[in-house]
Formats: C-alpha cells, structure tokens, sequence
DNA sequence: TCCGAATGTTAACGTTGTCAACATAGGGGC
DNA sequence: GCCCCTATGTTGACAACGTTAACATTCGGA
C-alpha cells in the first residue's frame, strides 16, 4: 500500500488520503495537547487533515471509538516501557519495583494526551471498548508483579501486599495526575531531567516513608473504631 | 424570603421556582452521580426541574459557570472538614497528619460529584474563575501546614520537606482518584467502615514505607545520572 | 400603589455528532 | 486488459445542544 497520496495528479489534491486513521489519530494528539483536553470536533480535525469530517467514519465508529483507540495506543506504549526494561529486572528487585513506577510517571509526562484520555470517566465506564478493560489490568498487574517479586526476597515490611500495592499505584498515579494537570511546576528548560529527579526523590519517600527513626504511628488510629491490630487477609479476587 | 413556590395557586404551577439555584446545583450532582460524567445537557436538567433551560441563565452565566459552583461548593465542604478536627489537632501532630489525609479521601468517597468537577481540565484552565484557583491553594496550604508541624516536632526523617510533602499529596489525592472512579472496588454493604479502614491502612503504608527494616533504596538511583546524595533546597515559592 | 429589578418564557441561531445516499479509487479474478 | 467489488471519501441533511435576544411575569420597597 503506498503511503503518499496516490491520486493522479502529484500536488494535487487526492481523493484518497493514504492513512488517514494514523494522521486522525495524530492531530487529536495534538488537539488534545493544545487545549488539555477532549474538546475538540470532529470537524476542525478533519478539515485540518484537508477531509471530510464524515470521512472519519471509515475509520472510527464515532467520536468516543476515535478516544478509544487514542487510550489503546497509550495502554500499549505503556506496557511497552513496562517491558523494556529487562536490564532493571535483571539488576534486582529493588531496581524493578523503582523502574515500573518510574515508568509510570514518565509515560505520563512524556504522552499527556494519551494519559488524559487513558482516565476519561466516558471511556472507563462505557463498555463498548473491552480491549481497554484488559489493558488496564494488565497495567496493574504488572505493578503488582513488581511487589510480589519484593515479598519473595523478604524485602517488605510485614504490612498486607494489597495495602502496599495499592498505597504504591495511588503515589505513582497520583503523582502523574498532579504532573499532567500541571499542579506541580515544572522548569521547563530540562523538563525530563527534572522530573526525573523529582521522581526519584517521590520514590524514595513513598518506599522508606516519612517518619523519623523510632516514630510509629500509634496516633493515626481512629477513636470511633476499634483499633484492628491484625490486617484481615483480603482476598485477591479481580 | 419564601423557600416554598411563591405563586397564587396551591398545587399549581408557579412561574418563580423558589430557589432554582440551588435546585440546579442539586440536580446537577445527581445527574453525574449516575452517569459519572458531567455531560450533561441543560436542556435535561431544566426539563427535570419543571423550568425552561433557558431559566438557568439568570443563576448561572453558562454551564462551564454551574460547574464552577459545583467545584466552588465542594472546596469549601473539604476545607470545612479540614478544619472541623480540633480535636485532632490537639491530639497532636501525627493525628492532625493523619485527620487531614483522611478528610481529603473520605471528602472524595462522600462527595464523589463534587470531587470529580473540582478537577475537570476544562475548570482548571479556565482564568475565568479564580476564586476556584484561590480555593485550591487553601486546600494544599492545610496539607503543608500538618506537614509543617511534623517538622517543628522533630517528627519527619531527613528527606526535603517539599519531597514529602508532595508524595503524601500525590498519595492521598491517587487514591481519592482511584476510589472515585470505581477503580478499587469497595463492598456496597458498608462502604464507610471499608473505605475508613483501607484508608488507615494506606495511610500508616504511606507514613512507615513499605521497606522491611534496614533495607535502603541505593538500588534506586538511575544508571544514567550521578546520584545526588544531597537534595538541593528548593525554594517555596508559589 | 406603582415601578424597577429579579426571574422565567418563547423563538431563534450557529455548531456539533451522526446518518443516509451517492461518488470515486484501486486491486484481484477472469 | 477489462470488470466488478470493496474500501474510502463527499454531499446533504437532521436532531440536539449551548447560547442569545426579546418579551412576560412576579416580587418588594419607595
């Protein structure tokens, strides 16, 4: 199939685009960077991409498919970077757990766009798009892959590993919310070296906590409950 | 002023509502509530409520506007729980942390509507409320200031107060996030007594780390940059 | 009692997502 | 090399949406 435009003419306007899933999907990316958010229309990106605004439609079942496919390509980047980092596995559990979460907010930072569609309420809710369902759990599972190689090597504390991992994936998406909101600031001179830093200092934090020496939290339990010593074993169904 | 329909007949329909500005604002969280978006038509919510769409107009200046009250009503509600624990914070400074942290979750599992518009991308960009952006930097500011008081009492461990200040952050709004958007299921049975008690267990994971003792993240530190032992001290600002 | 301000209604406009019907390109089977 | 089937793109239209303008009704104070 040839990419370039393959009408008659050389300049000319061709009645066929060559890809235009591919380039819809890439001027949504940018709309979407633009204005930080979904608002765009169909219409505007079409008529950016020189088409039909209906043209769309032989590639996207609608506006919503069209966000779909944008949050799949992102699930998958993601894995992707979860993956590539065969030489962190290999360097202990420690460097893994680290790399995984670091992944998380750098994807984030680096792909703001598929991170926002990746959360929208609309997408999360609809169950038109189950691809997406997997995904998403494939994305927990391996932070949660992550923590069960730490318990193996008995390098956990003795809290519940559901209450880690869920303590862990709350800093990690918290902290990429806070970043691809822009509630934190960012230099932009050398955005990913600062980031990164930032986020080592964050991992750093969340792993060994904030408390001095010593300190236990004897004070954090609620007077209104009683205080349950023993974690009940949770199951680790869905 | 009536709170009743002001009009002449009894049943009949009157032609003022009463408090349509608050009836709207009502309406519209349950709107979301159910469908966990905020799309909405104005169109629906007045035909709800008995009122021509266009009524709204003279309570709200558009709909981007009710959203903005929406998000206004939910700020002061959790700066209102912020500051509803004196007991806490006679209790001392572990237990004002730890209050804190709790108000922002338990606010976002109360008040799931309200959570959901105060951090809609298209109210966070918008210039045109800035009562909204005054509204957000209280709420950081209260987070700090538990922080802050951890600090005077000699209570934190080394690390950059701003570091630790942003992973609670980061922490606590991940996993309001995340039990908002239905992420991390919670039993239909008693949800508050669930929540509270995930809630006391990330909390303690969060304040402790999840390292066992004597395990220290030097594996943590990236191959490609020289590993900074001392965190340069940032400024305040902003 | 009267009159302006507050509140609500009707009609209309431009825009949006989407669908149906039609037009064109391109490649595989004969 | 021709033909037809399918993929792809276009035109025209529709209902629904947010919003505005012009008009109607009610309330409360001088």
């Amino acid at each position: 199939m040839d990419k370039a435009r393959t009408g008659s003419g050389r300049g000319r306007k061709a009645y066929h685009h060559g890809d235009l899933r591919k380039a819809a999907l890439e001027q949504a990316l940018q709309h979407i960077n633009r204005t930080r958010d979904v608002s765009f229309t169909l219409r505007e990106l079409a008529a950016g991409l020189g088409v039909s605004s209906t043209a769309l439609y032989r590639h996207f079942d609608g506006k919503l498919a069209l966000l779909a496919a944008v949050a799949e390509e992102g699930y998958r980047e993601l894995l992707r970077r979860f993956d590539a980092d065969a030489a962190a596995q290999a360097a202990g559990p420690l460097a893994l757990m680290a790399a995984r979460g670091r992944a998380y907010v750098l994807f984030a930072v680096a792909f703001p766009a598929h991170f926002r569609v990746m959360f929208l309420p609309q997408l999360r809710q609809s169950e038109a798009f189950p691809t997406l369902g997997e995904l998403r759990q494939q994305v927990y599972g391996r932070l949660e892959e992550a923590l069960e190689v730490l318990q193996r090597n008995d390098l956990l504390s003795g809290a519940d590993l559901r209450d880690i991992a869920l303590t862990s994936w709350a800093t990690v998406h918290g902290l990429a919310s806070l970043l691809v909101d822009g509630q934190v600031r960012i230099e932009a001179g050398s955005p990913s070296k600062e980031v990164r830093d930032l986020l080592d200092r964050v991992l750093t934090v969340q792993a060994e906590g904030f408390l001095a020496d010593g300190v236990r939290l004897g004070a954090l339990q609620r007077k209104d409950s009683a205080p349950k010593k023993e974690t009940p074993a949770r199951k680790r169904g869905r």
